[in-house]
DNA sequence: CCCCAGTGGAACGCACGTGTTCCACAACAG
DNA sequence: CTGTTGTGGAACACGTGCGTTCCACTGGGG
């Protein structure tokens, strides 16, 4: 958004948004105060950068878009085979974090991913399927869809049990690597 | 909860807790009023047969449970090899329908799900681990998560896309099958 | 017929989250 | 030192969901 904010202002701004990312992934409901809190500013502070809480949750979501973005970028979808690349892009988008919960739980206003799925998976989906290193009896939704429960998946397992975050990655692409393989 | 209830009573309950977890499921944090409306009886009926909130809740799980143990009691998870007793239970708790969304998003108190998984569910996997046909690098509580995320992936896919529920079930077993199966 | 269990609408007090205003304090540049 | 900037606490009004009470209506069984 104020892309001339500078140093103080900067920092609170994006200290708020990542609370955000964290508190409302956790619980869509979550009270503005324990935003505030889990940011450490005042609840005061918190209204003085987003008015309304619906201000706050078009941020975070343009936040999202925004790293989500960029995952997708680096995870460069048109190289090698379909299935190299949507293995390539699991490893990305696991490393979202705090944000897997938030795109997963989204079922409010301002969505995060595109309705319709990206244009790039789709293309490469349509290579893998072509290749034969994508299962040619499921469809790209059902490829999206699978995709984003194994990483959401993933995510609570390392929140929730002791397992360490590459350890657990390796489960979810060993998994999605099997699923999506042709039989 | 109460046997003794016949008739028009049992009835009123049982709507009551029907409609508490189709709106539960599609959001936990749904208003009393909306299942009341849901359920087409007044609000003050719903506090009559369940007090506070909280009394529904633990009614809501109960039921569900109750659901579930039914769902695992007709997998017959003792027979066969492992991956095929798994997909049997895969089938089966697909039924749960509206179920799964709220056992899937069980953040909250009362909790449907037994933590630590089921016995029979870890005695299943680890004859599936020594009878060769499931993946014996995936952990117990991973291939839990990943039924239970694969399920509420299909589930969410059938509400959402047009796509029948006999076709998307056949999805899920397609790529759970593929992800549990050894390399 | 009357009784009564079951129901549901109306209204109230309460708790909580939200959005707002006002004021006090600390850090920093002039 | 003085003014500006960023902050946060206190208090208020408002809306909404919750839990409660009271009362009127309906339908079936005695």
């Amino acid at each position: 958004m104020q892309e001339n904010e500078r140093g103080a202002r900067a920092r609170t701004r994006q200290a708020i948004l990542t609370a955000a990312i964290e508190m409302l992934g956790q619980n869509p409901a979550a009270a503005l105060s324990d935003i505030a809190a889990a940011a450490e500013v005042g609840r005061t502070t918190l209204h003085r950068y987003f008015p309304e809480r619906s201000d706050l949750l078009r941020a975070v979501a343009a936040e999202g878009s925004a790293r989500l973005d960029g995952a997708t970028a680096n995870a460069r979808l048109d190289q090698g085979t379909g299935a190299e690349a949507f293995l390539r892009l699991c490893r990305e988008y696991f490393d979202l974090g705090d944000l897997l919960s938030l795109i997963f739980t989204e079922s409010d206003a301002t969505p995060i991913v595109e309705g319709g799925c990206d244009e790039r998976f789709a293309a490469m989906v349509d290579r893998g399927h072509r290749d034969g290193t994508i299962d040619p009896a499921l469809p790209t939704g059902w490829l999206s869809s699978l995709m984003w429960s194994q990483l959401y998946a993933g995510w609570s397992y390392v929140s929730q049990q002791g397992t360490s975050r590459h350890e657990v990655l390796e489960l979810v692409i060993r998994t999605v690597d099997g699923a999506i393989a042709p039989r």
